[in-house]
DNA sequence: TATGAATGAGATTTCATTCAT
DNA sequence: GATGAATGAAATCTCATTCAT
């Protein structure tokens, strides 16, 4: 945990802090990343960074925290859903918010990366993941108890896919950001909804669905 | 690319500087990866690395094709096939064997992992990082042509998710290792299969098989 | 020497620091103390301890001077004597106050030694253990004049050797102190004072005195 | 403990190292003991330090066990004896080549202060100073055998006591080195081991040779 | 009167790489 | 052909001290 200063410090410098820290920790793994290079991106002196923080850990830990609860501020949940069709609904808005905020933050998906693979090591981190993970999954239940979700596989698996499921969907989409279509980004969330529909419902919702759509 | 000397290099010696190599590579991004730890680990001398290699990065790139190469020789091929059933079962059988060799190569995943992640920066290793997804993506496009897989995605989208799909299913399985329950091994390419249709098949094919394999 | 301020401080507070000081120059040297590690454990403020004193070592010059003046004014001086036995009689009385007393002050032991250690490089820390060390020779002087202490010897050799038995014995004992046996303690003073004799008395006197002793 | 390499480094720059160690290590505290300050004393480079060495830690037992050894080769042991008288005699000349070996050896004083001070810290520092005091309390034991030496108390004390006697005796005479009066050096073991005799021999012993040497 | 934010120097240790032999 | 001695830069982190408020 970050040294209570830190919440106090100026917004400015707290942002070049973080903003910094993000930047390095979203391209490199914790271990290669360097704080020496993050004061220098943040112009922050030496000391100041272990002023505010226990350790390089610590800033990792405190990046990710605050990754993850803007992101969960700005996405916001899922509405709420009676039916299988409803929880599809909700699934493919929660995505299109999703889309808009990674499109905004181009550190969110490296940075999580980083938190993912450490996830295993270091014992913070691992709390955040940890917690992200088990809201997907708790939302996946609640699609089996309304019938959109398939129950033929465990509820963890089904959620460590779809994360996988999303995120080559994204670097997909990243890697051709520059030579998108008009249009085409706007697409983009029904594709990958329509991708995690064949991984997590039912194949005969996932089919007829699937048909419906092409009908249209 | 290792020196020509590399290739004539005694046997024990040349496995233990990969192997070395392997394991730290399969645990730490490239840099954070350390020479050090590698020759110590393999019993050379620090001259040596340098002797045969130019530098980490074609250490590296040489572990990650030894990897790749030792892989796609134990693995073989998959077997040919003229309508979607034999596609599928061809896939099936391949999936048996990948499962086994990565069952038997720990640091196989790892390493691809690493060898992913440094794709887009490391020249070389990006090279056979593309030669593998190429190959699948060919793969893929054999099954197009008889009706087993999709046509309404681009080939080499679909060839990042099925790898994400296959990643985070090994990896899941991995996890469980220790406390697998005998025979649920042995079903597990099964599993993954049906995942994989589910991704990769028109749906009304992955439809009909499921029933089938319920019914059965 | 500290502001005068620090004397006007609220007594807790004034307590603390001292308390906290004590505690890392008992156990490292004046140079490895650290000062972060003072201030945090006295819950002080980093600004406090420059408010009050000049520096590092003007704090451990008043830790010191603390300490060694408690002592003194704890254990008192020694009693009057007339002849030889008075003086030795009046030194057994002091070593049982001086015992009891570092018993009670853990820290002390530890502190002295720093100070001794540093008095050759610290002015100021030099004058405490200098006038420490004249009090004793002083002592001593008296006794020459009462035939108590050997003549034969420069007083200021006698004193550094009979500090350095005293330092001896008292390591020993605090070393077995947790499985010391009843009784073992209280009599500690009075072997500490043979050994004393033996360094200090003329030979004729301590063998006399140990005669008798070994006959009661 | 050093790498082997240590021992086959070039006379030259081993004797600079150890020598710019130790005399780092004989002014200050193992952990206010700086590498940086010993390199650049040594005039060799950052890395070359840990090229032989693990550690600090490694360092510091490698200069300790380094002076004791030489020491114990250049001191020599004690001769063999009968009687008390022997057992005394043996010790003067033991006495004699300590001294004259300190005296060549500016450092070494120090540097076993800095060793027992330590001890209890470091490992392999406390196994070099407990194997130096075993060596002493089995030579008071063999001392007990033939009288020479008091049985009423620990042997374990009496060597403490003793060594601290040496050291306070050797302190006082190094402060005054550079005006001793011609001969006195000389005196000077004769002097310390009547000191030692007073607090390590039967009293009655002690004061039978001390009115003898007294009537020479 | 009192604070705590801030810092640059310096701590120990590891790094990838070179080069004389 | 092969080595290991050697290095300076860089790693993470702590230091005693200053100063604006």
């Amino acid at each position: 945990m970050p040294r209570p200063r830190f919440a106090a410090l100026d917004e400015r410098k707290r942002v070049a802090i973080l903003d910094a820290a993000a930047e390095e920790f979203a391209h490199r793994s914790f271990e290669a990343a360097s704080t020496n290079r993050i004061i220098a991106r943040a112009g922050v002196s030496k000391g100041a960074l272990y002023y505010y923080f226990d350790d390089k850990a610590d800033l990792f830990a405190t990046v990710i925290e605050s990754a993850i609860g803007r992101a969960e501020r700005a996405i916001g949940g899922m509405a709420s859903f009676v039916d299988a069709a409803g929880f599809w609904a909700a699934l493919l808005d929660l995505y299109r918010r999703i889309t808009t905020f990674f499109a905004g933050e181009p550190n969110l998906a490296g940075l999580l990366k980083s938190a993912f693979d450490d996830a295993g090591v270091g014992e913070i981190v691992g709390l955040h993941t940890a917690r992200l993970l088990a809201a997907f999954r708790d939302l996946l239940g609640r699609g089996v108890a309304v019938g959109a979700v398939r129950d033929d596989l465990p509820l963890e698996l089904l959620a460590r896919v779809a994360f996988a499921v999303g995120d080559a969907t994204d670097r997909w989409l990243l890697e051709r950001w520059d030579s998108l279509e008009p249009g085409e980004f706007e697409a983009y969330p029904e594709r990958a909804l329509l991708l995690h529909m064949r991984v997590l419902a039912p194949i005969e919702l996932a089919e007829k669905w699937e048909r419906q759509e092409t009908a249209s």
